[in-house]
DNA sequence: GGGTGTTATCTTTTT
DNA sequence: GATAACACCC
């Protein structure tokens, strides 16, 4: 760590009481001035458990609790610091009692949100009406504010919010369940509790916020409450890099503030140590465009640098070949390590063909995010084993488990459990499930005689025999899922061994629900990660740095996503949509390599794409981009190099008259033709191009073989792509229509 | 009640 | 292209 601080660090540092409000650019060591401020603090004679820490990630308490323990030792372990969720986790956990909030309450994650909406809108007949999701947002969005979703008065409040909200939320309480949103609001309350509140708004004397400009009002109420006795809070910010809007974020909170504390000292970060000037340059090129900013000078000492590079390719495919052969490259030319290197992207749908693209160069990739292990279908149903020992009562992890692995009890038996029927079972049923009943007795035995929490995993996965299931599956995909529940073992053995006499299963079924997917990532402590090139979203990039960093998927629709969204204004959206761009850009110290596809394929769907918007906005000389007709490899390295600076290239949009919104374009061939033309060398598997829009061109007199229907003869068609639809006419079964990708042409 | 095959839907972004 | 929901058949 650097020790050395520049006047404006050390100013932040060394403040002494009262509130702080530190404006920090990117890349301006925000992070080391929290911990060095903390370290002081402590030194100060302030106790580490009065000092409340909180950040906006697991990823970010960790490494500051971390960084923390090289300064102070043990004393590190004493302090709170955690994310807002865990935080009022562990103080609904003590205190919240005091409001009605049961000690033994879990935290639902959004598959069960889903769930139980789900069920609700079934239930009322609303299932047509509105989508789970979409309902669920819109709970949410009052709740980000502090408002009751039912008494919300501004708008967005509708019927099915009034029919539903009441429901699910009496749902919780029955199940003892918080949502997220829930453990802020509840804290909230917990801190206007006549006797609770002054108390913990005396417990912390230092409160610090880090990433404030992803507060949501509701969090800033509890950094105010908390921290309102002795007026010391520090928040830790850049209203440039607010990318949370869509959870609630409001970067106002910063100069809300300054106006609730108008003794606030405001201390501004500027200078940059991570990037090249080129780099800031381009940056800031961006994030100029944007109105509802404040301004702020970021500059480096670190004169020059490299021009950015610039590349677009026929298809993603294409994309993920030029980033991997580069990185390549890098590596065997330039000794730069895997580590140096990440592949950003604004969503994980495009890690895919990154990935492939990277383990045919010998690349191993670590995927930060997706899919996450704690989604794995197999892990949430041990998990909801382990939750019904727990409690018993809980219908939800009931009905999850009762039918899993199969054991003949289906959804007629629960449909009768869940409306107290028990007197219309039959005696089939009656007999399953009263097995079922002592399967979970005997588990909770087996906790009871105090079985750690990795030997009652073990337990979950031998006797309701899941294991055995999976064994006679035999399948690539059971062996897959076996190997997650072996990983799972493991990492409740980590938390055994980390918890100790204080582990529990409920402390293990917490620590899993406030983790995000991507903590639960694996591979940690191999020593594996050292070879492994970093690939993440934008979004949980962000408060990272790397030696070179790739960007991809730069195209209109993408980045920026032009999708709409409920409830927030398009220029809003677009603000954001840059400030994410910033930050991505920003996350580079040496090399940034930007890159498009021309086409790319969602969906199943082949889109014509458009290079971003956000390619205008930086500065020609900024970017470099390899000579046309040579191969994009000899840009990046090998001969050439890596482009010098001045390189004569800039970047332009296609000159042929694309349509700068065409989403809905279908690719045809003329235009695949043309992009291959471009760029022959990215053809590796020679089976690109066959049966492309297989499904087009079957029309009407085609012979085509179904699968159920056998031979016949199409009579119409309609649709395009995947949708296509063909009214068939079988000499057997007469006239069907079906899907076109769902028949062969001999 | 369960298995199979067909169809609809899906994607931002995370605690 | 993948997966969850759904319809249909055993």
């Amino acid at each position: 760590m650097r020790v050395s601080l520049n006047q404006a660090q050390r100013q932040a540092v060394e403040h002494g009481d009262g509130p702080l409000l530190v404006l920090s650019g990117a890349g301006t060591g925000k992070t080391r001035v929290l911990v060095q401020r903390i370290a002081l603090l402590v030194e100060r004679g302030v106790a580490p458990w009065e000092i409340l820490a909180v950040t906006f990630t697991n990823k970010a308490a960790q490494e500051m609790r971390a960084r923390l323990a090289e300064l102070l030792g043990e004393r590190a372990k004493a302090m709170w610091i955690g994310t807002f969720h865990a935080t009022c986790a562990r103080l609904l956990r003590r205190w919240g009692e005091a409001i009605d909030v049961p000690r033994d309450f879990h935290i639902v994650d959004d598959d069960d949100q889903m769930k139980i909406v789900g069920q609700l809108l079934k239930d009322e007949g609303l299932a047509d009406s509105i989508s789970p999701r979409t309902l669920l947002s819109r709970f949410d969005r009052a709740k980000n504010r502090g408002v009751d979703p039912t008494t919300e008065r501004l708008g967005f409040s509708d019927e099915y919010v009034q029919a539903i909200y009441p429901k699910y939320a009496a749902r919780l309480r029955k199940e003892h369940a918080l949502d997220f949103n829930d453990l802020l609001l509840q804290t909230l309350r917990l801190l206007e509790h006549p006797e609770v509140g002054p108390r913990l708004a005396t417990q912390f004397r230092h409160v610090l916020v880090d990433e404030f400009q992803d507060t949501n009002r509701v969090q800033y109420r509890l950094v105010t409450a908390l921290g309102g006795a002795s007026r010391n809070i520090t928040v830790v910010g850049d209203d440039d890099q607010s990318i949370y809007g869509w959870r609630g974020a409001e970067p106002r909170n910063m100069f809300d503030f300054e106006r609730d504390f108008p003794e606030v000292v405001v201390i501004r970060l500027e200078q940059n140590y991570r990037s090249t000037q080129m780099i800031l340059d381009a940056a800031n090129a961006v994030i100029g465009k944007n109105r509802e900013r404040h301004v702020k000078h970021l500059w480096t000492d670190r004169g020059g640098g490299e021009p950015l590079v610039w590349h677009e390719a026929g298809d993603e495919r294409g994309e993920a070949w030029f980033v991997a052969d580069a990185i390549r490259k890098l590596i065997d030319h330039e000794g730069i390590s895997p580590r140096d290197v990440a592949i950003l992207y604004r969503t994980h749908g495009q890690s895919r063909a990154l990935e492939e693209q990277l383990l045919r160069f010998g690349l191993a990739a670590e995927i930060v995010g997706g899919v996450g292990f704690y989604e794995r279908k197999e892990v949430k149903d041990v998990l909801a084993y382990l939750r019904l020992v727990l409690n018993p009562a809980s219908d939800m992890s009931f009905e999850r488990v009762v039918n899993t692995p199969p054991r003949r009890i289906g959804e007629a038996t629960v449909e009768k459990l869940r409306q107290r029927a028990r007197a219309g079972l039959t005696p089939a049923a009656r007999k399953t499930l009263g097995a079922f009943v002592e399967l979970i007795d005997g588990l909770a035995a087996v906790a009871a005689a105090g079985a750690s929490v990795a030997e009652l995993v073990i337990q979950v996965v031998e006797r309701s025999t899941y294991r055995q299931v999976l064994e006679a599956e035999d399948t690539e995909e059971s062996r897959q899922r076996l190997g997650n529940l072996a990983e799972l073992v493991t990492v409740a053995a980590d938390y055994d061994d980390e918890a100790g006499a204080d582990g529990t299963v409920a402390g293990f079924l917490e620590r899993i629900a406030l983790a995000s997917p991507s903590d639960g990532q694996l591979g940690a402590g191999d020593g594996a990660e050292q070879h492994r090139v970093r690939m993440t979203t934008i979004h949980a990039a962000k408060g990272l740095e790397f030696p070179v960093v790739f960007l991809c998927g730069l195209e209109d629709g993408l980045f920026p996503s032009l999708r709409e969204r409920e409830g927030q204004d398009e220029d809003a959206q677009l603000e954001e949509e840059r400030r994410l761009a910033y930050v991505a850009l920003t996350r580079a110290m040496d090399r940034l390599v930007l890159t498009a596809a021309r086409t790319r394929r969602t969906w199943g769907e082949i889109r014509v794409q458009t290079p971003s918007r956000f390619l205008d906005d930086i500065p020609a000389a900024c970017l470099a981009r390899p000579r046309r007709g040579a191969t994009p490899v000899a840009a990046v390295s090998s001969g050439g190099g890596w482009p010098r600076a001045g390189a004569p290239a800039m970047a332009r949009r296609p000159d042929r008259p694309a349509p700068r919104r065409s989403l809905g374009t279908t690719y045809d061939e003329h235009d695949q033709r043309s992009h291959d033309d471009d760029e022959p060398s990215f053809d590796l598997d020679g089976d690109r191009g066959t049966a492309r829009l297989r499904e087009d061109r079957i029309g009407a007199g085609a012979r085509v073989r179904h699968v159920q229907f056998g031979a016949g003869r199409v009579v119409d068609a309609q649709g395009q792509g995947k949708d296509r639809k063909l009214v068939i006419e079988f000499p057997d079964v007469g006239y069907k229509t079906v899907l076109a990708r769902f028949v062969t042409t001999d």
